[in-house]
RNA sequence: GACCCCUUCGUCUAGAGGCCUAGGACAUCGCCCUUUCACGGCGGUAACACGGGUUCGAAUCCCGUAGGGGUCGCCA
């Protein structure tokens, strides 16, 4: 039989960390069996749904990668089959209608919270008699479940799961409107797309047992079940925004890489012996859902943060510059002009295995972008005191003699600069950098000399020489 | 409260009774490389929640305790 899995997240938010890892796993075992991976929106709440969360998610999935095969479902549009499916089940004597409204039952759960029982519903609906049947209240159709016995789930991640049936009570299918709650859409949804696998987050775990319920009574097969831990904070609690639970467009704008978050979030609950850096050809291959661990995992930034700078300085220099682009703009509040590109693609080799996310990067490419006068932050300022800047001033003038402007003869003439001043390398190399960068961290001096050329070297060295104030070119 | 699940270095994990003096990665500390910062290299600190069993032998199996998490809607 082949493998049909689903990723159904609601509409109500972005596609966020826990639900991509959901997504992802789903994805990979359905590559990994060679089956479908189906996308189906859950947009039955129409008071939360909108149709900018539905695109947020899209995009999400997009961007990282994860593509689904045929067309998105979208479970509203299906309402009327799940209703049919109620009624069937009403008419062949596997669920009633029950008149209790609201609060009644709200009474009921409030009275067994008191008595410290279990807040199930009491069944009292299931025999009610023609003539009790209150006037003017509109029922609601209710699963006639097992009242003893057990339910038992055979889960591919948590294993064999078992709850005794007194522990669950008659479920609502139906609401008194006539539209289907969550249980009795997903359970005939999953069942029509033929999904053979549901794999979920471990909140779901309870509702398994409901919904293995609903499949018997249906007389349908009952899917396997894969209910994969949940992603928490680094305190161990549930994820909050500030630790990572964020949208993926927030990851996006963070400067992560698709591949690095497709790496990070795979690592988290799975792992294939020592392997951590693992593309997703062999995440493919070696993915199995059984192999997903059943204790919850926290959300590490820095872990993040280390695969991303790996997959920086392993990423194409073209493909960086062009996902620079807006983090450029953003930074300095101007696309790079043509000039700038060059030099990024340039300079790219020294600047990527500087960086962690591409926030950092597009900050230390500036240095390639940005026009003259540049910026001297405090530090660059210090350095530059009368001494070092009659240092570059000399040192320019030696520059300005070189024939042929590469690293190699860059280095040599600043090496020699620095034996005729007397002085160690870094008393002629650190200003320089600071005139060249306006910062004291930057590539290697000579690559960047090399990468800015002969012109805008020069200049940016006139630009802090005493003879000619900053600013003055 | 009831039911269910979880528990190896700070974090992610390897480990499926002897290969474990518990391995890797991130983080952290130190050293090397070095014009800065990174990268890279070398090395260090650091864990089987606790208590009982079972067994010749347990991180691995069983029971209990503690801690954490999830679920108990005419939400999804």
């Amino acid at each position: 039989m082949s493998v049909v899995v689903r990723f159904a997240p609601s509409p109500t938010g972005f596609l966020h960390i826990g639900g991509a890892r959901t997504a992802l796993f789903n994805w990979l075992y359905a590559r990994h069996e060679k089956g479908r991976f189906l996308l189906r929106i859950e947009d039955t709440d129409r008071a939360r749904s909108t149709e900018a969360a539905k695109q947020a998610i899209l995009d999400g999935l997009t961007w990282l990668g994860l593509d689904w095969d045929g067309d998105v479902v979208y479970q509203f549009e299906r309402a009327p089959r799940h209703a049919e499916v109620a009624r069937q089940l009403l008419a062949q004597g596997h669920a009633y209608h029950c008149y209790c409204t609201p609060e009644e039952l709200a009474a009921m759960r409030e009275k067994a919270r008191a008595e410290g029982r279990p807040l199930r519903y009491d069944g009292r609906c299931r025999e009610r008699r023609a003539e009790d049947i209150p006037a003017g209240v509109k029922p609601t159709i209710r699963l006639k479940a097992p009242q003893s016995g057990e339910t038992v789930i055979g889960d591919l991640v948590q294993g064999t799961v078992r709850v005794a049936n007194e522990q669950l009570d008659d479920m609502i299918l139906l609401r008194a409107d006539g539209t289907p709650v969550y249980m009795l859409s997903v359970v005939v949804d999953d069942h029509d797309m033929g999904i053979t696998h549901i794999i979920r987050g471990d909140d779901h775990l309870t509702n398994a047992f409901r919904q293995t319920q609903l499949y018997r009574a249906c007389g349908w097969t009952v899917p396997a079940f894969a209910h994969i831990p949940l992603i928490h904070g680094p305190d161990g609690a549930k994820l909050s925004k500030r630790h990572g639970a964020l949208g993926a467009d927030a990851y996006r704008n963070l400067g992560y890489l698709p591949e690095a978050m497709r790496n990070y979030l795979l690592r988290l609950g799975w792992a294939h012996g020592d392997d951590e850096i693992i593309s997703t050809e062999q995440a493919i291959a070696w993915f199995d859902i059984r192999d997903v661990g059943r204790s919850p995992a926290r959300f590490d930034f820095a872990k993040l943060d280390s695969l991303n700078a790996h997959y920086l300085r392993e990423s194409d220099n073209a493909r960086l510059v062009a996902e620079l682009r807006p983090f450029l703009a953003k930074l300095l509040n101007k696309a790079p002009d043509p000039t700038s590109e060059a030099r990024l693609l340039r300079g790219m080799d020294g600047l990527k295995q500087r960086a962690r996310t591409l926030v950092d990067l597009a900050a230390a490419a500036a240095i390639y972008v940005r026009s003259r006068p540049l910026p001297l932050d405090d530090k660059a300022t210090a350095l530059l005191d009368g001494e070092a800047r009659g240092r570059l001033a000399r040192l320019a003038a030696r520059l300005d003699g070189i024939a042929d402007w590469n690293t190699a003869t860059l280095e040599a003439a600043v090496r020699a600069a620095a034996e005729a001043e007397g002085v160690k390398l870094g008393a002629v190399a650190q200003p320089l950098r600071a005139a060249l960068t306006g910062s004291v961290v930057s590539p290697g001096i000579f690559e960047v000399m090399d990468v800015l050329g002969r012109d805008e070297t020069l200049g940016r060295i006139r630009d802090v020489s005493p003879e000619a104030p900053a600013g003055s070119d």
